[in-house]
RNA sequence: GGAGGGAUGGCAGAGCGGACGAAUGCGGGGCACUUGAAAUGCUCUGAGCCUUAGGGGCUCCGUGGGUUCGAAUCCCACUCCCUCCGCCA
């Protein structure tokens, strides 16, 4: 949720940021004719509140004086203000909802330093690495769900079987390698975040704070039964972590890592990129996440792209940088990164990390705040989260890229420790099928 | 799944129809004493909303309903935590 002073103090400047991601004006202005019917409400219910407060003080202390006269016209006047009260009590409640419910719709407030722009074509590449991209042979133009097949390691027919499609069941050495990723990654950011294990199914309360409820109802899997959410990424319950907490300046920023099971229902995009692993119902990943304060924001974000990249650099993938334009923004986001791997075998750039600041938008959502180390009120915190990695497009991209001449596949060293010895895949001799 | 106990401020913990937004302790801030620190003493210290010149009003004692002139306190439902029993990786 955005900040309802700022809204308030600045109505103006919010409908012209939000304009840049698409939000039209009439949105806003609703929200705030929504809000001063609120207060508008809510100061007749304490007006009157007052009075029956008022009356029922006088009339204790007139039974405690033993005038039970005087005590029971005063409850019989206080009484019939109550009346009046519930009924307007009921309309200032209805009024509430209404706010709420548009309140929590409205995305957040791009930031300043986001490219103008409507749609991902217009999002700007920042960096790429190496600057050009190295030649491939004709042996890596061949897609993953081939090589996969013929490997043994990827089977999208038995995941389909037993799930569905988009569902992959990875085997052999195809599993070892996801399991080496989130290990080797979990390794890497563990001497500076606190590594996390999460539950993947959560309440309705821990998806409205990120943002993902109630708007994007349909991406996410439910189960109704016991009111639960399969998670869309690990952002969702570290968020949660400290929700309705009040934290202390000194922790900040607090640093959490997690790879968890990522669920999306990917409703709508049947037939697009859905080959393969490049668009699939569950897959891993490793989360980087920040409570920060203001200050500390820009400084975590840079340092979350750096973090992503890194791991890029060692699995020695080329890939580019983008900063997402207003228009494509997530909704609870002020500014995102994101990191494309380029594969030849399906030649694509797929996504494989999207590093995102927030602002105090969930922070808002889910009551979490600090405590400034001079004293004083608790603030809003920040939060930040970005991945690092998302494995199964990376699982994609390190079997194309790496595919020698006779179908085998030579994976990076930096596995070496994760791989039990053998960098090497190669097609199966003795497995059984 | 069954039986019982519980949920109160940053933390611990009292209160169990009206003078309670809430004792007390810890933690934190300020002041005094001190060369400084410690110890000690004094004092302040929950979160919000509305309104405001000062100030004032209102809400919040797990959540939602109810009873009452009046609810942290009584009733109902739910959630979570603890203990025991059952079941179970």
């Amino acid at each position: 949720m955005i900040d309802i002073q700022l809204l308030r103090s600045s109505p103006e400047e919010v409908i012209a940021a939000l304009s840049r991601r698409g939000v039209d004006r009439a949105e806003v202005e609703a929200l705030i004719e929504s809000d001063a019917l609120v207060r508008a409400l809510s100061g007749q219910v304490d007006l009157l509140r007052a009075e029956v407060n008022t009356l029922s003080r006088r009339n204790a202390s007139a039974r405690r004086g033993g005038d039970s006269a005087l005590a029971d016209r005063l409850g019989a006047q206080s009484r019939e203000v109550g009346e009046g009260l519930k009924a307007l009590e009921r309309d200032a409640e209805a009024a509430r909802t209404a706010f709420r419910d548009l309140w929590l719709r409205l995305p957040n407030i791009p930031a300043d330093g986001a490219p103008d722009g409507a749609t991902s074509d217009q999002n700007v590449v920042v960096r790429s690495h190496p600057e050009e991209l190295p030649a491939y042979g004709s042996h890596q133009r061949v897609p993953h769900w081939e090589i996969g097949a013929e490997l043994g390691i990827l089977d999208m027919e038995r995941g389909a079987k037993l799930s569905g499609s988009m569902f992959p069941m990875y085997r052999g050495m195809g599993a070892r390698l996801l399991r080496s990723l989130g290990a080797f990654a979990l390794d890497r950011h563990s001497e500076l975040y606190e590594e996390i294990h999460p539950p993947t199914m959560v309440r309705t309360e821990t998806m409205i704070s990120t943002g993902h409820l109630p708007k994007f109802a349909d991406e996410a899997y439910h189960i109704e039964r016991d009111d639960l959410w399969a998670i869309p990424t690990a952002e969702v319950p570290l968020t949660s972590m400290a929700r309705d907490e009040i934290l202390e300046e000194e922790d900040l920023p607090l640093r959490l890592t997690a790879q968890t099971a990522c669920f999306r229902r990917e409703a709508g995009a049947a037939g697009r990129d859905t080959r393969g692993l490049l668009r699939v119902h569950e897959f891993d990943k490793v989360e980087l996440f920040a409570y920060t304060t203001e200050a500390q924001a820009a400084g975590e974000l840079d340092q979350m792209v750096a973090r992503a990249s890194s791991l890029l650099e060692s699995l020695c993938l080329p890939y580019r940088v983008l900063d997402l334009c207003a228009g494509d923004l997530g909704n609870s986001a002020r500014r995102t990164f994101d990191l494309e791997v380029y594969s030849p075998g399906c030649d694509r750039w797929l996504e494989v990390s999207s590093v995102s600041w927030c602002g105090d938008y969930q922070a808002r959502r889910a009551g979490i705040r600090y405590r400034p180390s001079g004293g004083g009120k608790p603030v809003v915190a920040h939060t930040l989260n970005g991945s690092a990695l998302a494995w199964a497009r990376i699982w994609a991209a390190l079997v194309e890229t790496n595919r020698l001449e006779d179908g085998s596949v030579l994976l990076p060293e930096c596995l070496g420790p994760y791989l039990g010895g053998s960098l090497l895949i190669s097609a199966p001799q003795d497995r059984r099928r």
